[in-house]
DNA sequence: CCCCGAACTAATGTATACGTTAATAGATAC
DNA sequence: GTATCTATTAACGTATACATTAGTTCGGGG
Protein backbone atom coordinates (compact mmCIF):
# COMPACT_ATOMS: atom_id res chain seq x y z
CA UNK A 1 0.00 0.00 0.00
CA UNK A 2 0.81 3.67 -0.27
CA UNK A 3 2.84 5.17 2.24
CA UNK A 4 0.34 7.64 4.62
CA UNK A 5 2.58 10.42 2.64
CA UNK A 6 4.93 12.74 4.80
CA UNK A 7 3.58 16.37 4.62
CA UNK A 8 5.94 18.68 4.86
CA UNK A 9 5.12 21.12 7.79
CA UNK A 10 6.43 24.00 5.86
CA UNK A 11 4.30 23.04 3.03
CA UNK A 12 1.18 22.93 5.46
CA UNK A 13 2.17 25.99 6.78
CA UNK A 14 2.05 27.52 3.42
CA UNK A 15 -1.24 26.07 2.43
CA UNK A 16 -3.10 27.09 5.95
CA UNK A 17 -1.03 30.84 6.23
CA UNK A 18 -3.01 30.86 2.90
CA UNK A 19 -5.99 29.27 4.01
CA UNK A 20 -6.27 31.82 6.92
CA UNK A 21 -5.60 35.18 4.66
CA UNK A 22 -8.26 34.34 2.22
CA UNK A 23 -11.09 33.37 4.68
CA UNK A 24 -10.18 36.91 6.37
CA UNK A 25 -9.20 34.54 9.20
CA UNK A 26 -6.26 36.92 9.20
CA UNK A 27 -7.19 40.51 8.04
CA UNK A 28 -5.12 42.96 5.46
CA UNK A 29 -3.38 44.88 7.65
CA UNK A 30 -3.11 42.63 10.75
CA UNK A 31 -0.02 41.96 12.63
CA UNK A 32 1.11 38.59 13.72
CA UNK A 33 3.88 37.06 15.49
CA UNK A 34 5.65 34.00 14.48
CA UNK A 35 5.27 32.12 17.88
CA UNK A 36 1.20 32.85 17.68
CA UNK A 37 1.19 31.31 14.60
CA UNK A 38 3.33 28.62 14.84
CA UNK A 39 1.56 27.96 18.07
CA UNK A 40 -1.99 28.04 15.90
CA UNK A 41 -0.81 25.53 13.38
CA UNK A 42 0.91 23.21 16.10
CA UNK A 43 4.73 23.32 14.70
CA UNK A 44 7.63 25.09 15.71
CA UNK A 45 8.32 28.31 14.41
CA UNK A 46 11.06 27.28 11.69
CA UNK A 47 8.69 26.07 9.36
CA UNK A 48 6.43 28.92 9.95
CA UNK A 49 9.06 31.35 9.31
CA UNK A 50 10.06 29.38 5.62
CA UNK A 51 6.04 29.57 4.38
CA UNK A 52 6.11 33.36 5.72
CA UNK A 53 9.70 33.93 3.39
CA UNK A 54 8.11 32.33 0.45
CA UNK A 55 4.32 34.34 0.59
CA UNK A 56 6.60 37.46 1.52
CA UNK A 57 8.36 36.96 -1.62
CA UNK A 58 5.37 36.28 -3.48
CA UNK A 59 3.67 39.88 -1.59
CA UNK A 60 0.88 38.38 -0.03
CA UNK A 61 2.70 39.65 3.33
CA UNK A 62 5.21 41.23 4.99
CA UNK A 63 7.90 40.66 7.91
CA UNK A 64 8.91 43.56 10.10
CA UNK A 65 10.85 42.89 12.64
CA UNK A 66 10.00 42.59 15.76
CA UNK A 67 6.15 43.95 14.90
CA UNK A 68 5.35 39.96 13.12
CA UNK A 69 3.99 39.44 10.06
CA UNK A 70 1.92 41.74 8.58
CA UNK A 71 -0.90 41.17 6.00
CA UNK A 72 -0.08 43.49 3.05
CA UNK A 73 -3.94 44.93 2.12
CA UNK A 74 -4.72 45.91 -1.44
CA UNK A 75 -5.10 49.00 -2.45
CA UNK A 76 -6.76 50.20 -5.52
CA UNK A 77 -3.53 50.51 -7.14
CA UNK A 78 -2.81 47.34 -6.57
CA UNK A 79 -5.85 46.20 -7.95
CA UNK A 80 -5.14 48.34 -11.27
CA UNK A 81 -1.99 46.98 -11.11
CA UNK A 82 -2.70 43.08 -10.64
CA UNK A 83 -5.57 43.27 -13.29
CA UNK A 84 -3.12 44.65 -15.95
CA UNK A 85 -0.89 41.79 -15.30
CA UNK A 86 -3.87 39.18 -15.34
CA UNK A 87 -5.11 40.95 -18.68
CA UNK A 88 -1.83 40.82 -20.86
CA UNK A 89 -1.11 36.96 -19.76
CA UNK A 90 -4.62 35.84 -19.73
CA UNK A 91 -4.64 37.27 -23.37
CA UNK A 92 -1.76 35.59 -24.31
CA UNK A 93 -3.02 32.36 -22.90
CA UNK A 94 -6.51 32.81 -25.05
CA UNK A 95 -4.55 33.61 -28.02
CA UNK A 96 -2.43 30.63 -27.66
CA UNK A 97 -5.46 28.28 -26.38
CA UNK A 98 -6.83 29.05 -30.22
CA UNK A 99 -4.01 28.41 -32.14
CA UNK A 100 -3.56 25.28 -30.21
CA UNK A 101 -6.52 23.45 -32.13
CA UNK A 102 -6.75 21.43 -29.08
CA UNK A 103 -9.10 18.25 -29.69
CA UNK A 104 -13.30 19.48 -29.17
CA UNK A 105 -13.11 16.81 -25.89
CA UNK A 106 -10.00 19.26 -24.60
CA UNK A 107 -11.83 22.02 -24.17
CA UNK A 108 -15.07 20.15 -21.69
CA UNK A 109 -13.25 21.65 -18.55
CA UNK A 110 -13.70 25.32 -20.26
CA UNK A 111 -17.24 24.31 -21.54
CA UNK A 112 -18.63 23.05 -18.09
CA UNK A 113 -16.83 26.55 -16.20
CA UNK A 114 -18.98 28.40 -19.16
CA UNK A 115 -21.90 26.64 -18.73
CA UNK A 116 -21.57 26.93 -14.85
CA UNK A 117 -20.85 30.33 -15.02
CA UNK A 118 -24.38 31.12 -16.86
CA UNK A 119 -26.89 28.65 -14.49
CA UNK A 120 -24.81 30.28 -11.55
CA UNK A 121 -26.13 33.68 -13.22
CA UNK A 122 -29.98 32.19 -14.03
CA UNK A 123 -29.78 31.51 -10.59
CA UNK A 124 -28.45 34.69 -8.91
CA UNK A 125 -25.79 32.24 -6.73
CA UNK A 126 -22.92 34.78 -6.94
CA UNK A 127 -20.93 32.33 -4.80
CA UNK A 128 -21.55 29.44 -7.57
CA UNK A 129 -20.70 31.70 -10.33
CA UNK A 130 -17.21 33.27 -8.87
CA UNK A 131 -16.29 29.12 -8.12
CA UNK A 132 -17.26 29.09 -12.07
CA UNK A 133 -15.30 32.25 -13.23
CA UNK A 134 -11.94 30.55 -11.13
CA UNK A 135 -12.44 27.16 -12.78
CA UNK A 136 -12.58 29.37 -16.35
CA UNK A 137 -9.57 31.26 -15.96
CA UNK A 138 -7.86 28.69 -14.29
CA UNK A 139 -8.80 26.34 -17.08
CA UNK A 140 -8.02 28.83 -19.77
CA UNK A 141 -4.21 29.26 -18.56
CA UNK A 142 -3.91 26.17 -18.85
CA UNK A 143 -5.07 25.61 -21.88
CA UNK A 144 -2.28 28.31 -23.22
CA UNK A 145 -0.10 25.59 -22.41
CA UNK A 146 2.47 28.16 -20.99
CA UNK A 147 3.58 27.14 -16.88
CA UNK A 148 5.30 30.42 -16.24
CA UNK A 149 1.87 31.89 -17.27
CA UNK A 150 -0.23 29.65 -15.29
CA UNK A 151 1.97 30.19 -11.85
CA UNK A 152 2.00 33.85 -12.19
CA UNK A 153 -1.62 34.00 -13.34
CA UNK A 154 -2.31 31.68 -10.24
CA UNK A 155 -0.60 33.88 -7.91
CA UNK A 156 -2.32 37.42 -8.95
CA UNK A 157 -5.46 35.68 -8.51
CA UNK A 158 -4.93 35.18 -5.03
CA UNK A 159 -4.82 38.32 -4.58
CA UNK A 160 -8.05 39.00 -6.70
CA UNK A 161 -9.95 36.60 -4.66
CA UNK A 162 -9.64 38.46 -1.49
CA UNK A 163 -10.93 42.28 -2.87
CA UNK A 164 -13.28 39.80 -4.65
CA UNK A 165 -14.67 38.69 -0.99
CA UNK A 166 -15.76 42.54 -0.94
CA UNK A 167 -16.63 43.38 -3.99
CA UNK A 168 -18.91 40.02 -5.38
CA UNK A 169 -22.20 40.98 -3.86
CA UNK A 170 -21.95 45.10 -4.59
CA UNK A 171 -20.99 44.48 -8.11
CA UNK A 172 -23.63 44.70 -10.84
CA UNK A 173 -24.73 41.62 -12.09
CA UNK A 174 -22.15 39.72 -14.43
CA UNK A 175 -24.19 39.11 -17.56
CA UNK A 176 -21.03 40.96 -19.85
CA UNK A 177 -18.69 38.86 -18.32
CA UNK A 178 -20.54 35.67 -19.07
CA UNK A 179 -20.99 36.44 -23.18
CA UNK A 180 -17.12 36.87 -23.19
CA UNK A 181 -16.46 33.94 -21.71
CA UNK A 182 -19.09 32.62 -24.47
CA UNK A 183 -16.94 34.32 -27.14
CA UNK A 184 -13.67 33.25 -26.06
CA UNK A 185 -14.54 29.64 -25.63
CA UNK A 186 -16.14 29.98 -29.13
CA UNK A 187 -13.21 31.52 -30.36
CA UNK A 188 -10.61 28.97 -29.23
CA UNK A 189 -12.99 26.37 -30.18
CA UNK A 190 -12.69 27.87 -34.13
CA UNK A 191 -9.15 28.34 -34.02
CA UNK A 192 -9.39 32.08 -33.85
CA UNK A 193 -6.58 33.19 -31.96
CA UNK A 194 -6.64 37.22 -32.38
CA UNK A 195 -10.64 36.91 -31.96
CA UNK A 196 -10.01 34.91 -28.24
CA UNK A 197 -7.06 37.52 -27.41
CA UNK A 198 -9.38 40.74 -28.29
CA UNK A 199 -12.47 39.54 -26.77
CA UNK A 200 -10.55 37.87 -23.68
CA UNK A 201 -8.28 41.53 -23.11
CA UNK A 202 -11.42 43.56 -23.32
CA UNK A 203 -13.23 41.49 -20.78
CA UNK A 204 -10.22 41.57 -18.30
CA UNK A 205 -10.13 45.63 -18.81
CA UNK A 206 -13.69 45.98 -17.92
CA UNK A 207 -13.42 43.51 -15.52
CA UNK A 208 -10.22 45.98 -13.79
CA UNK A 209 -12.16 49.17 -14.20
CA UNK A 210 -15.35 48.11 -12.87
CA UNK A 211 -13.80 46.70 -9.69
CA UNK A 212 -11.10 49.11 -9.41
CA UNK A 213 -14.28 51.78 -9.76
CA UNK A 214 -16.10 49.92 -7.25
CA UNK A 215 -13.45 49.77 -4.46
CA UNK A 216 -12.70 53.54 -5.27
CA UNK A 217 -16.83 54.67 -4.80
CA UNK A 218 -17.12 52.77 -1.67
CA UNK A 219 -13.77 53.82 -0.22
CA UNK A 220 -11.98 51.01 -0.05
CA UNK A 221 -9.00 51.81 -0.28
CA UNK A 222 -7.19 48.49 1.44
CA UNK A 223 -8.42 45.65 1.53
CA UNK B 1 26.08 58.82 11.24
CA UNK B 2 24.54 56.18 9.56
CA UNK B 3 24.75 52.76 10.86
CA UNK B 4 26.64 50.57 9.43
CA UNK B 5 23.60 48.70 8.80
CA UNK B 6 24.13 44.65 9.57
CA UNK B 7 23.25 42.91 6.49
CA UNK B 8 21.06 40.01 7.04
CA UNK B 9 22.22 36.62 6.78
CA UNK B 10 19.42 35.70 4.52
CA UNK B 11 19.61 38.16 1.78
CA UNK B 12 23.30 38.30 1.87
CA UNK B 13 22.74 34.24 0.93
CA UNK B 14 20.08 35.11 -1.72
CA UNK B 15 21.98 37.97 -3.26
CA UNK B 16 25.21 35.43 -3.27
CA UNK B 17 23.46 32.53 -4.68
CA UNK B 18 22.16 34.23 -7.42
CA UNK B 19 25.69 35.77 -7.93
CA UNK B 20 27.04 32.30 -7.87
CA UNK B 21 23.96 31.20 -10.03
CA UNK B 22 24.23 33.42 -12.74
CA UNK B 23 28.38 33.44 -12.69
CA UNK B 24 28.19 30.08 -13.95
CA UNK B 25 30.04 28.84 -10.87
CA UNK B 26 26.91 26.81 -9.85
CA UNK B 27 25.93 25.29 -13.29
CA UNK B 28 22.61 24.38 -14.41
CA UNK B 29 21.91 20.97 -13.61
CA UNK B 30 24.38 20.56 -10.62
CA UNK B 31 23.58 19.45 -7.08
CA UNK B 32 24.86 21.26 -3.60
CA UNK B 33 24.03 20.12 -0.49
CA UNK B 34 23.08 23.02 2.00
CA UNK B 35 25.80 22.23 4.12
CA UNK B 36 28.43 23.06 1.38
CA UNK B 37 26.97 26.00 0.34
CA UNK B 38 26.78 27.57 4.28
CA UNK B 39 30.10 27.19 4.42
CA UNK B 40 30.77 28.48 1.45
CA UNK B 41 29.00 31.53 2.21
CA UNK B 42 30.55 31.31 5.66
CA UNK B 43 27.38 31.07 7.75
CA UNK B 44 24.95 28.54 8.81
CA UNK B 45 22.52 26.22 7.26
CA UNK B 46 19.36 28.17 8.46
CA UNK B 47 19.71 31.48 5.87
CA UNK B 48 20.97 28.95 3.43
CA UNK B 49 18.34 27.07 3.60
CA UNK B 50 15.60 30.25 3.70
CA UNK B 51 17.37 31.87 0.65
CA UNK B 52 17.19 28.16 -1.72
CA UNK B 53 13.23 28.15 -0.46
CA UNK B 54 12.58 31.78 -1.72
CA UNK B 55 14.83 31.57 -5.18
CA UNK B 56 12.87 27.20 -5.17
CA UNK B 57 9.37 29.76 -5.20
CA UNK B 58 10.97 31.77 -8.16
CA UNK B 59 12.24 28.50 -10.36
CA UNK B 60 16.16 28.92 -10.03
CA UNK B 61 16.50 26.21 -8.46
CA UNK B 62 14.56 22.64 -6.55
CA UNK B 63 14.84 21.38 -3.20
CA UNK B 64 15.58 17.70 -3.56
CA UNK B 65 15.62 15.72 -0.25
CA UNK B 66 19.34 13.54 0.07
CA UNK B 67 20.26 14.88 -3.15
CA UNK B 68 20.71 18.61 -2.06
CA UNK B 69 19.78 21.90 -4.02
CA UNK B 70 19.62 21.37 -8.18
CA UNK B 71 20.34 24.51 -10.32
CA UNK B 72 17.34 24.22 -12.77
CA UNK B 73 18.41 23.94 -16.52
CA UNK B 74 16.41 26.31 -18.39
CA UNK B 75 15.40 24.35 -21.97
CA UNK B 76 14.56 26.01 -25.33
CA UNK B 77 11.14 25.65 -24.33
CA UNK B 78 11.35 27.46 -21.10
CA UNK B 79 12.61 30.29 -22.52
CA UNK B 80 9.93 30.67 -25.00
CA UNK B 81 7.97 30.57 -22.40
CA UNK B 82 10.13 33.23 -20.71
CA UNK B 83 10.46 35.50 -23.91
CA UNK B 84 6.56 35.05 -24.17
CA UNK B 85 6.14 36.44 -20.68
CA UNK B 86 8.52 39.17 -21.18
CA UNK B 87 6.68 39.98 -24.51
CA UNK B 88 3.59 40.76 -22.90
CA UNK B 89 4.50 42.57 -19.82
CA UNK B 90 7.02 44.77 -21.50
CA UNK B 91 4.86 45.78 -23.95
CA UNK B 92 2.37 46.62 -21.59
CA UNK B 93 4.81 49.14 -19.77
CA UNK B 94 6.28 50.56 -23.01
CA UNK B 95 2.76 51.31 -23.99
CA UNK B 96 2.65 52.50 -20.74
CA UNK B 97 5.35 54.65 -20.37
CA UNK B 98 4.25 56.58 -23.21
CA UNK B 99 0.83 56.90 -22.11
CA UNK B 100 2.54 58.51 -18.93
CA UNK B 101 4.00 61.68 -20.90
CA UNK B 102 6.80 61.54 -18.41
CA UNK B 103 8.76 64.72 -18.88
CA UNK B 104 11.96 64.81 -20.53
CA UNK B 105 14.31 64.39 -17.75
CA UNK B 106 12.60 61.46 -16.88
CA UNK B 107 13.74 60.00 -20.10
CA UNK B 108 17.57 60.50 -19.38
CA UNK B 109 18.51 56.80 -18.30
CA UNK B 110 16.24 55.48 -21.61
CA UNK B 111 18.42 57.99 -23.77
CA UNK B 112 21.55 56.73 -22.19
CA UNK B 113 21.24 53.05 -22.09
CA UNK B 114 19.83 53.15 -25.88
CA UNK B 115 23.19 55.63 -26.88
CA UNK B 116 25.15 53.19 -25.07
CA UNK B 117 23.94 50.42 -27.17
CA UNK B 118 24.48 51.41 -30.14
CA UNK B 119 28.54 52.72 -28.81
CA UNK B 120 28.82 49.22 -28.19
CA UNK B 121 27.55 47.91 -31.17
CA UNK B 122 30.09 50.19 -32.67
CA UNK B 123 33.37 49.17 -30.47
CA UNK B 124 31.97 45.95 -30.86
CA UNK B 125 32.13 45.37 -27.10
CA UNK B 126 29.44 42.44 -26.77
CA UNK B 127 29.47 42.37 -23.08
CA UNK B 128 28.38 46.23 -22.61
CA UNK B 129 26.12 46.14 -25.15
CA UNK B 130 24.34 43.36 -22.82
CA UNK B 131 24.65 45.72 -19.77
CA UNK B 132 23.22 48.57 -21.56
CA UNK B 133 20.59 46.27 -23.10
CA UNK B 134 19.95 45.21 -19.62
CA UNK B 135 19.94 48.93 -18.55
CA UNK B 136 17.32 49.34 -21.02
CA UNK B 137 14.85 46.97 -20.23
CA UNK B 138 14.90 47.50 -16.65
CA UNK B 139 14.42 51.33 -16.76
CA UNK B 140 11.50 50.54 -19.32
CA UNK B 141 9.50 48.52 -16.91
CA UNK B 142 10.50 51.54 -14.22
CA UNK B 143 9.02 53.99 -16.70
CA UNK B 144 5.92 51.81 -16.83
CA UNK B 145 5.16 52.55 -13.25
CA UNK B 146 3.29 48.64 -12.57
CA UNK B 147 5.62 47.53 -9.53
CA UNK B 148 4.36 43.84 -10.13
CA UNK B 149 5.54 44.15 -13.34
CA UNK B 150 8.68 45.26 -12.49
CA UNK B 151 9.42 42.42 -10.48
CA UNK B 152 7.88 39.43 -12.63
CA UNK B 153 10.30 40.90 -15.54
CA UNK B 154 12.78 41.07 -13.12
CA UNK B 155 13.14 37.50 -12.22
CA UNK B 156 12.02 36.69 -15.47
CA UNK B 157 15.03 38.28 -16.83
CA UNK B 158 17.44 37.14 -14.31
CA UNK B 159 16.74 33.49 -16.40
CA UNK B 160 17.56 35.05 -19.69
CA UNK B 161 20.37 36.44 -18.26
CA UNK B 162 21.63 32.92 -17.99
CA UNK B 163 21.17 31.84 -21.09
CA UNK B 164 22.38 34.73 -22.90
CA UNK B 165 25.50 34.07 -21.17
CA UNK B 166 26.03 30.97 -24.40
CA UNK B 167 24.61 32.82 -27.13
CA UNK B 168 25.64 35.87 -27.09
CA UNK B 169 28.80 35.36 -28.77
CA UNK B 170 27.06 33.43 -31.23
CA UNK B 171 24.14 35.08 -32.33
CA UNK B 172 24.57 37.71 -35.27
CA UNK B 173 25.37 41.35 -34.16
CA UNK B 174 22.04 42.99 -32.48
CA UNK B 175 21.55 45.72 -34.76
CA UNK B 176 17.93 45.61 -35.38
CA UNK B 177 17.35 44.92 -31.87
CA UNK B 178 19.36 49.29 -31.39
CA UNK B 179 16.61 50.26 -34.50
CA UNK B 180 14.21 49.04 -32.08
CA UNK B 181 15.12 50.49 -28.49
CA UNK B 182 15.32 53.84 -30.77
CA UNK B 183 12.20 53.11 -32.14
CA UNK B 184 10.45 52.73 -28.84
CA UNK B 185 12.10 55.18 -27.17
CA UNK B 186 10.82 58.14 -29.93
CA UNK B 187 7.27 56.77 -29.08
CA UNK B 188 7.62 57.28 -25.55
CA UNK B 189 9.01 60.76 -26.17
CA UNK B 190 6.13 61.19 -28.58
CA UNK B 191 3.35 60.14 -26.30
CA UNK B 192 2.76 57.33 -28.99
CA UNK B 193 1.41 54.65 -26.76
CA UNK B 194 0.51 52.24 -29.74
CA UNK B 195 3.52 52.76 -31.32
CA UNK B 196 5.50 51.82 -28.27
CA UNK B 197 3.75 48.46 -27.65
CA UNK B 198 3.73 47.37 -30.87
CA UNK B 199 7.15 48.17 -31.85
CA UNK B 200 8.28 46.56 -28.23
CA UNK B 201 6.54 43.26 -28.71
CA UNK B 202 7.89 42.66 -32.13
CA UNK B 203 10.84 43.36 -30.82
CA UNK B 204 10.60 40.87 -28.38
CA UNK B 205 8.94 38.25 -30.57
CA UNK B 206 12.12 38.07 -33.08
CA UNK B 207 14.26 37.91 -29.98
CA UNK B 208 12.94 34.96 -28.61
CA UNK B 209 12.70 33.27 -32.30
CA UNK B 210 16.42 34.63 -32.45
CA UNK B 211 17.43 32.98 -28.94
CA UNK B 212 15.07 29.96 -29.10
CA UNK B 213 16.72 29.19 -32.58
CA UNK B 214 20.17 28.88 -31.45
CA UNK B 215 19.07 26.97 -28.29
CA UNK B 216 18.02 24.37 -31.00
CA UNK B 217 20.30 24.70 -33.76
CA UNK B 218 23.32 24.31 -31.18
CA UNK B 219 21.70 21.27 -29.40
CA UNK B 220 21.86 23.49 -26.44
CA UNK B 221 18.81 21.98 -24.74
CA UNK B 222 19.93 22.56 -21.55
CA UNK B 223 21.77 25.64 -20.27
C1' DC C 1 28.65 -13.92 -10.75
C1' DC C 2 24.48 -11.72 -9.30
C1' DC C 3 20.74 -10.61 -6.16
C1' DC C 4 18.75 -9.59 -1.67
C1' DG C 5 18.70 -7.81 2.99
C1' DA C 6 20.50 -5.74 7.13
C1' DA C 7 23.47 -2.49 9.16
C1' DC C 8 25.39 2.00 8.45
C1' DT C 9 25.89 6.79 6.89
C1' DA C 10 24.63 11.20 6.16
C1' DA C 11 21.48 14.96 4.62
C1' DT C 12 17.33 16.77 5.49
C1' DG C 13 13.31 18.69 8.09
C1' DT C 14 12.18 20.39 12.32
C1' DA C 15 12.82 21.79 17.01
C1' DT C 16 15.28 24.23 20.30
C1' DA C 17 18.76 27.37 22.15
C1' DC C 18 20.81 31.80 22.29
C1' DG C 19 22.64 36.58 21.47
C1' DT C 20 21.19 41.00 19.80
C1' DT C 21 18.46 44.82 19.90
C1' DA C 22 14.07 47.44 19.20
C1' DA C 23 10.24 48.70 21.93
C1' DT C 24 8.45 49.74 26.46
C1' DA C 25 8.10 51.13 31.03
C1' DG C 26 9.85 53.38 34.96
C1' DA C 27 12.39 56.83 37.17
C1' DT C 28 14.53 61.11 37.60
C1' DA C 29 15.48 65.88 36.42
C1' DC C 30 13.57 70.06 34.90
C1' DG D 1 3.51 67.67 33.33
C1' DT D 2 7.09 66.59 30.20
C1' DA D 3 11.24 64.98 28.59
C1' DT D 4 15.26 62.10 28.89
C1' DC D 5 17.82 58.35 30.43
C1' DT D 6 18.01 53.61 31.99
C1' DA D 7 16.60 49.05 32.79
C1' DT D 8 13.73 45.33 31.21
C1' DT D 9 11.50 42.58 28.07
C1' DA D 10 10.65 39.90 24.27
C1' DA D 11 10.77 38.98 19.21
C1' DC D 12 13.67 38.08 15.75
C1' DG D 13 17.71 36.27 13.20
C1' DT D 14 20.85 32.78 13.41
C1' DA D 15 23.15 28.80 15.14
C1' DT D 16 22.96 24.31 16.83
C1' DA D 17 20.93 19.87 18.14
C1' DC D 18 18.44 15.89 16.93
C1' DA D 19 15.32 12.36 14.96
C1' DT D 20 14.09 10.46 10.66
C1' DT D 21 14.95 8.10 6.67
C1' DA D 22 16.78 7.72 1.78
C1' DG D 23 20.99 5.88 -0.06
C1' DT D 24 24.81 2.91 0.31
C1' DT D 25 27.76 -0.75 1.63
C1' DC D 26 28.77 -5.18 2.68
C1' DG D 27 27.95 -9.97 3.32
C1' DG D 28 25.68 -14.20 2.39
C1' DG D 29 22.87 -17.13 -0.25
C1' DG D 30 21.51 -18.73 -4.67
Amino acid sequence: MTTPKAIPHTQRALEELRALIFSGALPPGSDHLETELAARLDMSRTPVREAALILSSQGLLELRPRKGVRILPISATDMREIYDVLTELESLAAERAAEAQHPHSALATLTTATEDMENALTADDRLAWAKADDDFHRELVHLGGNARVAHIVAMMSDQVRRARAVTLFIRPTPSQSNADHRGVLNAIRDGDAQAARRIHRAHRQQARDMIVGLLEQHHLHMV
